[in-house]
DNA sequence: CTCATCAAGTTAGCATCTCTAACATATGTT
DNA sequence: AACATATGTTAGAGATGCTAACTTGATGAG
């Protein structure tokens, strides 16, 4: 379902001859977003710079996208499924039940928050009620009930529960929070005076009893 | 020490002799800035339309500030001091010691962030790199330092130790994800659903032991 | 009181940005 | 081959951030 699938990659092979047609504009400028988001901050991208970037004119856009809002959620929407796909991966090879998982999953959520937080600041940082899209809101669900099923694991619980959604929810703000802090604060440089890990698998433990 | 003392209070009588000089044109400015941040969110906002709203130029901002940031940072400046009053009076009353000071403390950094979430998001939200200014570090560091206190204090700790720092940075991370998401989710209007006092009542019993 | 000075306004204008309208060119269907 | 459609282009309107140069009025020295 990505949804890059319906354009054609065509032309792979002759970027350089100028061809009048791109090839795959729409995932050009998603990735130009994405960089200048990370290099000028969600605030100061601008579509100019993202066509300057793709090599095409800055009405060219507007045939992808209905304006820039849509263009920073398409870009953002990109972001959540690679950031998916990553706590997925980290869960890989951890029994099942282990409170490790939990862990896992949350070392992946800031690490993510970390490396790319233009992205990150763009989907939680401030530009929510404009980007009310119904599909970021079932983009963040997805990922929120990756740690649910953990939780209910651990808890030993038959499935989501209204106790596994409340753990769940506790968990989650406060690495949320913690994200959030660590970039602020410059605090990740300072990795050696305090273990990343050790906190998340304190406070977990505090959390699920 | 409030930054618009310099500018003498004049034709407070005046204001509809349409006086050449404003009076205190900073101050209306950085009023006009909050609603407008407020009104149409932090990256929606234009030193314009604040100029409109405060019935000025738009080249006269440029005489009290040195750009659109320093005139957003001063308006961040102004709310963090609102945000601390708070806070500080929320403990009035409150018996030194008891672990309520500390709950009381989260319930209004969450109530601030609900009520103003224009102005924290713009303190948090993503603006954070750009606005790398001291005067902001100070002032988050002197909030901070509030709980801080309180957390010695129930911990019984003679003062701002590492252990204490430890633990009220964890206390921290949470509150702050909570605020973000609570917004994000509008979850503050579904208020019956849960007991925001409760919730951190729970969590700070289980962070500081 | 007068006048020079300075702080704090103004207008005009440049560079940039978002987005639209009208036009141009590939692509692919028939 | 020809038409329809998707995807580019150029031109330009309207808003914005900020600067330069000018104007106004408050203030303090003589």
């Amino acid at each position: 379902m990505s949804s890059t699938e319906k354009y054609h990659a065509t032309t792979s092979h002759s970027v350089s001859k100028k061809a009048y047609h791109h090839g795959d504009l729409r995932a050009a400028l998603i990735e130009a977003t994405r960089q200048l988001v990370e290099e000028k901050g969600p605030d100061r991208f601008s579509v100019s710079e993202a066509c300057r970037r793709a090599g095409v004119s800055t009405a060219a856009p507007y045939k992808h996208f209905k304006d820039k809002t849509e263009m920073l959620v398409a870009t953002v929407l990109e972001g959540m499924d690679r950031h998916r796909s990553k706590m997925l991966a980290a869960l890989d090879g951890i029994p099942e039940g282990s409170p490790e998982r939990i862990t896992a999953i949350g070392m992946e959520y800031i690490a993510f928050a970390l490396s790319e937080p233009g992205i990150f600041r763009l989907k939680f940082g401030g530009f929510t009620d404009r980007i009310a899209d119904p599909r970021l809101e079932e983009g963040g669900q997805q990922n929120f009930s990756i740690l649910l099923t953990e939780v209910a694991k651990c808890l030993g619980e038959p499935g989501i529960t209204e106790e596994v959604r409340r753990r769940g929810f506790l968990l989650w703000s406060f690495v949320h929070g913690l994200s959030f802090i660590l970039h602020d604060r410059r605090l990740a440089e300072k990795g050696e005076e305090f273990d990343l890990h050790a906190i998340l698998e304190d406070v977990s433990e505090r959390m699920l009893n």
